[in-house]
DNA sequence: GTTTGGCGTTTTTTCGAAAGTCATCTATAA
DNA sequence: TTATAGATGACTTTCGAAAAAACGCCAAAC
């Protein structure tokens, strides 16, 4: 099941995939910074400023960025070059909804199937997460809880069987990254008029329980929760549905 | 709903897509060859042959070869270049029942909500469907074929309100593609051992008499029989699931 | 007043060469 | 014989500049 450490396909940073060219690691640091919104959703990305602020050549740049625009995080129109993929209600909602049928099907495959393996990298996971304190506001601090809340999520879908379910959460994962994101960045309020930990208890105990359906409407729940607020916040911030930045 | 002419993602070409860009024309070139079958899963696909086959420079063969590797039907390992997607008996079960959950769900939600414009543009495209008779064997012939197939099925989901889950089963789409004309390039007699057009009026009836049930089970035998098929070819050529070619 | 057509400027896209990496083969030493 | 080191060749990746396309501005025409 795991993937070594050379056959590193497009698909997803695991653990060790550390950048064997300029091409990759150009990747990860403009996905990075697209995702902890340093560039708004909209904002022209000209090969040059990229060139100067990275300090790399075009090939690389344009490699990173090809990428990113089949994963839907920046938009390419034909000879007028690239921006960070703009942000509309509709596309939160979108995303968590197709979240929900993805891994609302491989949750359930993985509770019937997850043998005591799985079961003891959920709980792994989710003691991690636990003891990562839900950090304030964006910023490196957030990048240790990211990276644990990643896990706990993928940890619940490790047992489906489904190699495509498992790479097509990650990308949804990532779409609804950048949307927390933004909330948090536009208003760290919000976050804490929730109980994100007791969400994911929730969800963690249905799935230890073997309990499906419960597990299916805890996240959910949990998800359309974040849709919802994410909303609240772009209907509140209206220049980040815009397009300049 | 319509996406204008010029804002072409990299999503998929809709109808009017003409190529902007050397990039875009080289990688629907590609793409087909490798639907096709004109390269072998798993051969590598080196620079210089690409570069003299198409008559281009390196920089738009990379950023086509970097697409399709994201959408997983090139395979790339770093420093070592790209190659075809090998294909393995899993890749094609694992693609129909994740096929099977976006698709069974958008199809719902279309019978839902789909109102007279969606009736109407299912029927035309079943109609072009039925008109159009399956070929043989793949070639020039069978391009007529394949577009209204995918109107077909795009057309069943295209009332479901969910623009991630019809770009989610557009990429299936294409990599089932791949997997049933290899079947038909290797095993021209399978296809005849069904009646593929009884299974797409099948589906069609349900959806039009809106019954749910009836046209997802409709449409997951059709989606499970082909990839029966297709393993089966696979046991059968072994040099299909092998690397070189 | 609105549209049309030049004409620099800015930006993207493409090219071919240079630099870098990997795999293989051979020579040498243990 | 087996293992190690170095050299060779094939191929990938990256760079910077040239070519191509879009944009913005301004004047002329309708």
């Amino acid at each position: 099941m795991k993937r070594s450490v050379t056959e590193a396909r497009h698909g997803q940073a695991d653990t060790d995939d550390l950048p064997r060219t300029v091409a990759e690691s150009i990747y990860q640091r403009l996905r990075q910074d697209i995702l902890w919104g340093r560039f708004a959703p909209g904002s022209p990305l000209r090969s040059d400023d990229l060139r100067s602020r990275y300090d790399v050549g075009i090939s690389p740049l344009r490699e990173a960025l090809t990428r990113l625009t089949s994963e839907r995080l920046v938009t390419s129109i034909g000879q007028r070059g690239f921006r960070v993929s703009p942000l509309t209600a509709y596309d939160v909602e979108d995303t968590a909804r197709t979240r929900i049928v993805i891994e609302g099907e491989a949750l359930a495959k993985s509770i019937e199937h997850g043998d005591i393996r799985w079961e003891t990298a959920v709980v792994a996971a989710f003691h991690a997460l636990s003891r990562n304190p839900v950090p304030k506001e964006p910023g490196p601090a957030i990048a240790g809880w990211s990276v644990c809340h990643r896990r706990f999520h993928m940890a619940l879908l490790s047992a489906c069987g489904s190699r495509w379910q498992i790479e097509l959460a990650e990308l949804l994962f990532d779409q609804a990254e950048r949307h927390r994101l933004l909330r948090g960045k536009f208003a760290p309020a919000e976050r804490l008029k929730r109980d994100t930990a007791r969400e994911h208890k929730q969800i963690f105990d249905a799935a230890m329980s073997r309990d499906v359906k419960a597990a299916q409407r805890a996240l959910e729940k949990h998800y359309l929760t974040t849709a919802k607020q994410v909303v609240a916040v772009l209907a509140r911030v209206p220049r980040l549905v815009h397009k300049r930045a």
